[in-house]
DNA sequence: GTGGTCTAGACCACT
DNA sequence: GTGGTCTAGACCACC
């Protein structure tokens, strides 16, 4: 899977590994007991320190979305992802809110913003099966 | 309408203003052409710095949600909303696609989703009626 | 000839007066010895304060665009415009510099640019003879 | 390149900047690509605080003439320049509008203001090639 | 080291 | 009294 990181971006580097790798989770191109690139390798490729690098794989592997072997390298969860527990609905709706709060200030109504979380979810999830 | 701040969040007090603020105007709690407080007043009600809520007030007056009238005040943009740009579409979807790639990691069905984004949704809207 | 202020600019409201009541003598709107409304009656009609009408006409007079008599009114100076002098061209230079700098930056030849000042320069000037 | 302020100007000293890297953009003394001098030691390089260039920065950094790039620093923008939008076109008349309005009050021919114009552009321009 | 955020306090132009 | 500008000084995240 292809890593590619925005320099220029607001987001902190390592914002954006984690969540490219959770894409790649979510897409089933990451598939559980696959083997991630190690620190040292990933960042050499992407051009960036080792402590960004470090930094995304340990919040992931705090979550429960990785693994982190010494010596053997970092593989994504092969014992079943993270349940959705209430804490993640809660801050999900968190994050969700003020998104949406801007669509409906934009006259955009609830059956397109529908759509629209349709078209990311099946675009990633569909994925899955390959 | 009650502005609140959580001086512990990590978001950044002045995003926390817009996003309220912005549900304020999607709930229609905050009417177009209504009043805002005054910068110094507002700071002095939250106990905050007033740089902090005029960065607020300048991001949300150039996204176009508010007009501030030099030397008279602040106002709910009273000339309609800015529109749904295939700009804002586009930073909608990409703030969208991480929250929604890690409910797909978390085995969140697209229903269970639809249900959360409609709740927020309706929960906004359905005050603007009154 | 109508005036028309508009609050949100950020340009001050005398700016925006002694802008286009200039506006009006170089387009011949407005001729030399015709009167302009008073201080009293044009604050009035545009809802603006006192002090503010009177700070533009008295920078007008300063300049010497216009006069100012006591009892009698205010005209538009019927005795000559003033000359374009070393100091003015200096500060013109100065005002335009910056214009220009951006345009550049954008991609906009000069030949380009000639045309716009000379489609507003006579924009304005050809209603001079009417 | 040099930059100066004049602290007894009356435009604010974020504009003075922002002007002045423009003009450097323009003129090709500033490259694409190339490093602005950081926040901190720019602003002690004029005697200035470091509020007033992080507003000229970020300013700039919105109309997309240069690049932020959190922890690393400040370039010019190596992506092309914005374009000449239909805004930017239009926000350009009504800069010029009031200089050539007082143009031709003060009886300079169109032609003369070509001279100007054009002796400016040039002026900025020709540097661009060296 | 960098930019991002926040505070505290000041002066100004304008209404 | 309003927002706009500027200063001085602090802490933070990130690299």
């Amino acid at each position: 899977m292809m890593l590619h990181i925005d320099l220029q971006s607001e987001t902190p580097i390592y914002t954006q590994l984690t969540e490219q790798i959770m894409e790649g989770i979510a897409s089933g191109q990451l598939q559980p007991g696959e083997a991630l690139p190690s620190i040292r390798s990933l960042a050499g490729d992407l051009g960036i320190n080792l402590h960004t690098v470090n930094k995304a794989y340990t919040l992931l592997k705090q979550e429960g979305y990785i693994q982190i072997h010494r010596y053997k390298g970092v593989i994504v969860q092969p014992d079943g992802m993270p349940e959705a527990t209430p804490a993640f609905r809660e801050r999900q709706k968190q994050q969700l809110k003020p998104i949406i709060a801007e669509a409906i200030c934009r006259g955009i109504t609830l059956e397109e913003l529908q759509v629209v979380v349709r078209d990311i979810y099946e675009g990633l999830h569909t994925l899955k099966g390959e």
